[in-house]
DNA sequence: GCCGTTTTCGGCCCGACTGTTTTCAGTCG
């Protein structure tokens, strides 16, 4: 673990047990938001804490947290909250854990009946004595032994890739029910995480009755959590068998929750920032809101009402904006901020819409397979393929001969592998077809081919495929090895991590960012959704640090094309704009860049 | 605990659903 991920779990869980305590809530949250601060600090705390101006600086972080986080990397340790460890059973963490428990209830159990721990919870529920607590009836017991028996799934994150056809399918189906104007996935699938806790959908409907009992009769329905006139949730069956990633994996629940809203049709721009969030964007928003003499909810933008304690119907009142998003988000004197970067990281503070990456700036495909490897198209299929995709350029990148499992090639069979390619590349007209390799980088940091070999490759991408379980400093001396390396253009899955699988490498990644951005290799962000690596937050750090980055599909079968919709959203995640980004630029600029690793060869 | 185009002190986002409550606290989005 990284010490700035160190340090935000031990905020946050100073945090959790301050609530068990009874600790004053804007305390509470203060600490919850330092903790968020910390994750997402865009440099290492132990770099950032050497200036407390600059760490002071950062949102969230005030003098307090500025001394603990000095404390932490000075001394390993603050004080202050091993007191508060000392002070709170860690078992009664594990129950705030259980869906329907949250800090009150769980103090409840620890103050009155000494619960410490979940055999504790499960022996007064079988003894009955847990209905002698305040608010504890029959029901509320029941749904604890539901919650208990449902295990730790409710903190199961499940990978974007599964999740998104299954929003985008329910959205289409409650869009044809009776009344409906309008639906769309919103939450975190909308802001495209890598990883998401449950499906969020709005509906915008003049008939919110019909909209719920359609949500209610889907067939993947598996039970209903909780169901009202304007919001439900289900647990509804994931289908996982679509995919070789699917089943018989470690993606443990094939469930997910899902949460429907529905909202008058007026009302949909308000409704669907509110429910794509995130959480912390909303409360900035709605700050600002308030500091202006507004009031923002998912009806609507309004003016704040003169008696703090009244409680309009606000789905009847009239708002200053409400119908779209770019209205809501005019009227509070913000352009239009793209959902993949609503994480109060600094969104807020942009005078003009952001120019990121998009989709169709895509032109060029860099890392891709054959059949000469793990791969399932030929190279002039998989030219035509990415013809078909309107591209200007398509690089083979088989693999190399330490990966035998993935088919990788001796030297002798990737220098026909090259004639086959120059071959093809006369065969297939209308896109440039480059010859290259994803070179494996050892242990070591050294490459898998001499350089003499290298050198007649037009394009190659080095990536890290085994001991990915390297500490700190062999990683970083490998990466920063094969980064350095003249021959090398992309540094393919930076850290190798599998989401829900393996975390993968963690090198100081400032460092190879910086030798990155020095040597003009750029940093790859796979697309495959069971990748993702770069990650939306190391994205985001290259961009500061002036790196180049590629976002490739990693081809090995055809639909492999369909994922770069996940490559360029982590891409916009981590505010990549397209003159960054290689595989966006004309095919002029994009063969100069390649080119100039090569000063050696003729043109 | 943090923070300031009204504030360095006094606020801190706002609403839906549930169960047990006879009037609303707790949890969650
Ligand atoms: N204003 C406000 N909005 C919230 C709050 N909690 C959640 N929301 C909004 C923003 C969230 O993106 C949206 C959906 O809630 P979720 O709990 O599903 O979170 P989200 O989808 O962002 O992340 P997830 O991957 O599901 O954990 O609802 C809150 O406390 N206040
Ligand atoms: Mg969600
Ligand atoms: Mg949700
Ligand atoms: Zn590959």
């Amino acid at each position: 673990m990284s010490i700035n991920d160190e340090l935000a779990a031990r905020f946050l869980a100073a945090s959790r047990m301050l609530e068990l305590l009874g600790e004053d809530h804007f305390r509470v949250n203060a600490l919850a938001r330092a903790a968020r601060a910390i994750e997402s600090l865009p440099a290492d705390a132990a770099d950032l804490a050497k200036d407390r101006k600059a760490l002071t600086a950062v949102p969230g972080i005030g003098a307090k947290s500025a001394d603990k986080i000095t404390e932490f990397i000075a001394t390993g340790a603050i004080a202050e909250f091993d007191e508060i460890k000392a002070r709170v059973p860690p078992g009664l963490l594990d129950l705030m854990e259980l869906p329907g428990l949250g800090p009150k209830t769980v103090a409840v159990f620890w103050n009155q009946a000494g619960v410490t721990s979940l055999d504790d919870l499960k022996r007064i529920i079988d003894d009955g004595s847990i209905l002698s607590l305040p608010r504890m009836g029959a029901k509320s017991v029941e749904k604890i032994r539901q919650a208990i028996a449902f295990g730790q799934s409710a903190s199961h994150r499940t990978a974007l890739g599964l999740a998104l056809p299954l929003a985008e399918h329910i959205a289409a189906r409650l869009a044809k029910v009776r009344g409906v104007t309008r639906t769309a996935f919103a939450g975190s699938a909308r802001r495209a995480k890598d990883t998401v806790g449950d499906l969020d959908i709005l509906a915008a409907s003049s008939d919110p009755d019909a909209v719920t009992r359609a949500f209610l009769d889907l067939p993947q329905v598996l039970q209903v959590l909780q169901s009202g006139p304007g919001k439900s949730s289900v647990r509804l069956a994931l289908d996982t068998a679509s995919s070789r990633w699917g089943r018989g994996s470690s993606e443990s629940t094939a469930a997910i929750q899902c949460d429907l809203r529905i909202v008058p049709p007026d009302r949909f721009g308000a409704a669907l920032m509110y429910f794509t969030g995130s959480k912390e964007h909303n409360v900035r928003l709605r700050e600002r809101a308030r500091a202006a003499g507004l009031t923002l909810n998912e009806y609507g933008l309004f003016h704040a009402p003169a008696d703090e304690a009244s409680k309009p119907d606000w789905s009847r009142k009239d708002p200053i904006a409400a119908h779209t998003e770019h209205e809501v988000f005019k009227a509070l004197g913000l352009p239009d901020i793209p959902p993949e970067i609503r994480e109060d990281a600094g969104e807020l503070d942009l005078a003009e819409a952001p120019r990121l990456l998009e989709l169709g700036d895509i032109r060029a495909e860099l890392h891709a397979h054959t059949t000469a490897s793990d791969g399932r198209l030929d190279i002039e299929s998989l030219a035509a393929r990415a013809k078909e995709r309107g591209f200007h350029t398509i690089a083979v990148t088989d693999h190399s001969r330490s990966s035998p499992q993935a088919g990788g090639l001796s030297p002798e069979r990737l220098l026909q592998h090259i004639e086959d390619i120059r071959k093809a590349a006369e065969r297939v007209p209308g896109i440039t077809i480059l010859a290259g390799s994803e070179v494996d980088i050892l242990a070591d940091g050294s490459l898998d081919y001499d350089d003499s070999l290298l050198e007649q490759l037009d394009v190659v991408v080095a990536s890290p495929h085994a001991a990915l379980s390297q500490d700190e400093d062999a990683a970083t001396i490998r990466l920063l090895a094969a980064v350095r390396h003249p021959l090398v253009h992309i540094l393919g899955h930076p850290t190798g991590r599998l989401i829900n699988r393996r975390k993968g490498l963690e090198p100081r990644l400032r460092e190879i960012l910086d030798a990155a951005a020095e040597n003009h290799v750029a940093l790859e962000i796979n697309a495959h959704w069971m990748r993702l690596d770069l990650r939306d937050i190391h994205a985001r750090q290259a961009m500061n640090a002036g790196c180049l980055l590629a976002v490739d599909c990693d081809v090995h079968e055809p639909e492999d094309f369909d994922n770069l919709r996940f490559g360029v959203a982590t891409a916009r995640r981590g505010w990549v704009s397209k003159d960054r980004c290689v595989n966006a630029w004309a095919a002029p600029k994009l063969h100069e860049w390649l080119a100039s690793k090569r000063p050696h060869r003729p043109h």
